[in-house]
DNA sequence: ATATGAAGCGACAGATTATGTCGCTATGAA
DNA sequence: TTCATAGCGACATAATCTGTCGCTTCATAT
C-alpha cells in the first residue's frame, strides 16, 4: 500500500473535474480513508508533479488552492474503451440525441467524446467513414425540445435524488409572470421531449403534482428533507394522472387483420410474446395476441389508418366504428 | 517523463479488457511510441506489482502471458464523474435499454455501471430512492426486440466499420434455411427495435440491400476491402427504401384543428419553429406549420383518431377524407 | 534426442526518488 | 499587530526503481 504510483491514481480519481475543486487537506482524508497514510506536503507534491503532466489546473488565487482536472481535458481511463465499445458508444449517442434534453446530454458528451477520441486513434480514416454511415431513424415525428436552463435542471435532479425541499420560480402554464413556491420534489418522470418533477407543493399539500422543468425559471435548494404522502408509489401517480397510458391493468384478447406490407414487421418484432400471426388467402394478416389496455395501443391501431381492421375486443371494434362516423361526420361535406 | 505513475497509468490504459489480452512485448513498443522508454523487464515488473493491488488477470498459460482486465473490474477513471453526472447517466441508462439492441447495450453497461458506483459512494441510501422516483416513460408502443447473437452483432459492425467483405451464414425472410452468401457491408440503419445492414450482395452486384441483423447466424470476416457502387448516399438509399420515412423534400403548409386537451402539448412541443397555434372559440386549438411531406407525420395525425380536422393542404385533407370512406367500409355492417 | 529461441525471473548495484520533518514566508482575519 | 493557515524549500534517510546479466523453462524445429 505504500505505492505512490495507486496513491497518486486514487487521488486523481478524487479530483473533480473544474468548476469544481478540491483540496489538498481533503484529498488527504479521502486517501487516509482508501488506506494511504502521507504526509500532505507528499501530496502537495504529487498534485504539483502531476499537472506539468497532466490537464490539471490548480486555482491559486485563494490558499488552500483549489486543484481541479480541466473542463475540457480527457483525463484517465482504463481499461482502454475497445472500438466495438467505442463504436457501440458513438451508436448510443446518435440514440440519447434526440432524446434526452440538452443541458442533461451536454453533461454527459464528454463520455461520448472519449469513445470518439478511441475511434480516431484506432483507425483515423475510418471514422468518417462511420459517420456517414450509420444512422438512427426516428420512429416517430421529433418535435421541438423545450429550452431548460442548465443550472434549474442540475438543481432539480440534485433535490430529486436528494430529497430536499426547494424554492423555486414556476411559471404557471399559460401564466406569463413567474412566482415563488415552495415545493418537496418527489421524484422525475421523463416523458418523450418533456420531463416532469412529480412534488408536493406547499399551497395544496395533499394532492401530488407533475410539472414540466422548463417552466421553471430558477430553484434554490434549501436543507430541509421533503414531506411526502406516506406509500406515495411513482407508477401509480404517473398511470391515475396519464401520463404513462394504461388505462386499466385489464388485459384482453386483442384480434385483427392488417394489410400485409404495412404490418410485415409484426412477424419480427411481434407485440409480445403471446402474438400469433397468419396470413389469410386475401393477402391481409391476420394478428392477435393478448394485450393490456392502453390508450397507446388505440393510437399504434389508428396511425395505420385503413390499413388495419380490428376484430376484437368487440368494445375496441366499436370505439373504431364510432371513429369512422366521426371522421365521416367531420370531412363529408 | 522518467515518472513511474505516469508510465503505470498510460500502460493500465493499453491493457484491454478480458477477454482479449496485451503482451509485455507490445507495451513496450506502444510506451515507447509515448516516449516511455524503458526495459522490457522493467514493465514486467509492473504488471506484476499493479497485478496484486487491481483487477488485472495474467493468463500465464502460454508465453508470452497475456494481460488484460478482469471483465467485471471496475478499472480507473479521472476526474470522478460528479453525481449529477452520474444522475444523467442513470438516467441515460433508462432511455437506451428499450432502444438498443441487447447486445450492443450490454457492450456499454460497465460505463453506468460506474455510475451507479458514483452514487453508491456518494450517498448510498439514496440510490434505491432515485430507482424508485425516476422514470422513462415510453412515447409509444413497444415491441419485443428481436433477438441478435453478440458475436454476429460484433462482426457486423467491425466489418461495417472497417469496410471490409463478410462472409455470413444469412436466413431470408419467410425461409426457414440460412444460406451461406457473400456480402459487402456499407453501413447499419437502427430503426426502432431493428437494425439493418445495408450492403452489396455478390449474388446481385448492382443494388444495394438492407438485411435486419437478426437473420444472421454466422459472420466470418474477410481481409477484403468492400466494393460498392461510387457515390453510394446512405440517407439517399433510406428514403429511396423506405426506411426512413420521408416522400419527398417537398414542404407544405399544413393546418388542422385539435381537440384541445389532445394537442396541448403542441403548445409547449411545437412540431417545429414554424408552427403557431390559437385556440378557437369552440375550444378547439388551430396549428398550423410548415411540414415536409413524411408518412411518419400522416401516421402522427391518424393516431390522434377524430381528435383532429386536417384542413390544409388540400391533398391531405383529401386523404383523410378517403380514410375516413375506407373505414366505413370496413366497420358499418 | 538434441538444439534453438523466446520469455520469464531472480539477483545485484548504483542511481534516483520518495517521504517526513522542520522552519520560513505570505496572506487574510481577528 | 497578532494569529492561524497554507504553501514551499531544504535536507537526510530510507526505499525504490531500473538496466543488466545469467539462469531456467518450455515449446518447437531439426
Amino acid at each position: 500500500m505504500s505505492n505512490p504510483t495507486l496513491r497518486q491514481i486514487s487521488m486523481l480519481e478524487l479530483i473533480p473535474r473544474a468548476p469544481r475543486k478540491t483540496y489538498a487537506k481533503k484529498l488527504k482524508a479521502q486517501l487516509s480513508d482508501r488506506g494511504y497514510d502521507v504526509d500532505e506536503r507528499t501530496i502537495q507534491r504529487d498534485l504539483v508533479s502531476l499537472e506539468r503532466v497532466l490537464p490539471l489546473i490548480c486555482d491559486a488565487r485563494d490558499k488552500p488552492y483549489g486543484w481541479s482536472w480541466a473542463e475540457t481535458g480527457l483525463g484517465i481511463q482504463a481499461p482502454a474503451m475497445d472500438p466495438i465499445e467505442a463504436l457501440t458508444m458513438s451508436l448510443a449517442h446518435q440514440y440519447l440525441e434526440p432524446l434526452m434534453p440538452s443541458a442533461s446530454f451536454n453533461r454527459i458528451n464528454i463520455f461520448f467524446k472519449r469513445a470518439n477520441e478511441t475511434l480516431k486513434e484506432s483507425s483515423p480514416k475510418l471514422i468518417n467513414r462511420w459517420r456517414n454511415r450509420v444512422r438512427v431513424l426516428p420512429e416517430l415525428l421529433r418535435f421541438k425540445k423545450p429550452k431548460l436552463n442548465k443550472d434549474v435542471e442540475q438543481a432539480l435532479y440534485k433535490a430529486a435524488f436528494e430529497g430536499l425541499q426547494i424554492k423555486a420560480l414556476y411559471r404557471k402554464r399559460g401564466e406569463s409572470q413567474s412566482s415563488l413556491r415552495l415545493i418537496h420534489p418527489m421524484g422525475l418522470v421523463m416523458k418523450g421531449s418533456i420531463n416532469y418533477l412529480i412534488c408536493m407543493m406547499d399551497e395544496d399539500p395533499d394532492q401530488p403534482r407533475y410539472l414540466p422543468l422548463h417552466r421553471f425559471e430558477r430553484v434554490e435548494i434549501l436543507d430541509l428533507p421533503v414531506h411526502e404522502p406516506k406509500n406515495f408509489n411513482l407508477d401509480e401517480f404517473t398511470h391515475t394522472n396519464n401520463l404513462s397510458y394504461e388505462y386499466s391493468k385489464n388485459l384482453y384478447t386483442f384480434k385483427a387483420l392488417f394489410d400485409y406490407t404495412a404490418a410485415a414487421h409484426l412477424i419480427e418484432t411481434p407485440l409480445n410474446s403471446s402474438q400469433k400471426t397468419k396470413r389469410l388467402e386475401d393477402g391481409r394478416l391476420l394478428v392477435s395476441a393478448r394485450m393490456t389496455d392502453t390508450l397507446q395501443f388505440e393510437q399504434w391501431l389508428m396511425s395505420f389508418g385503413s390499413d388495419v381492421e380490428v376484430l376484437a375486443p368487440g368494445k375496441l371494434r366499436n370505439k373504431f366504428k364510432i371513429l369512422a362516423k366521426e371522421l365521416i361526420k367531420k370531412y363529408d361535406d
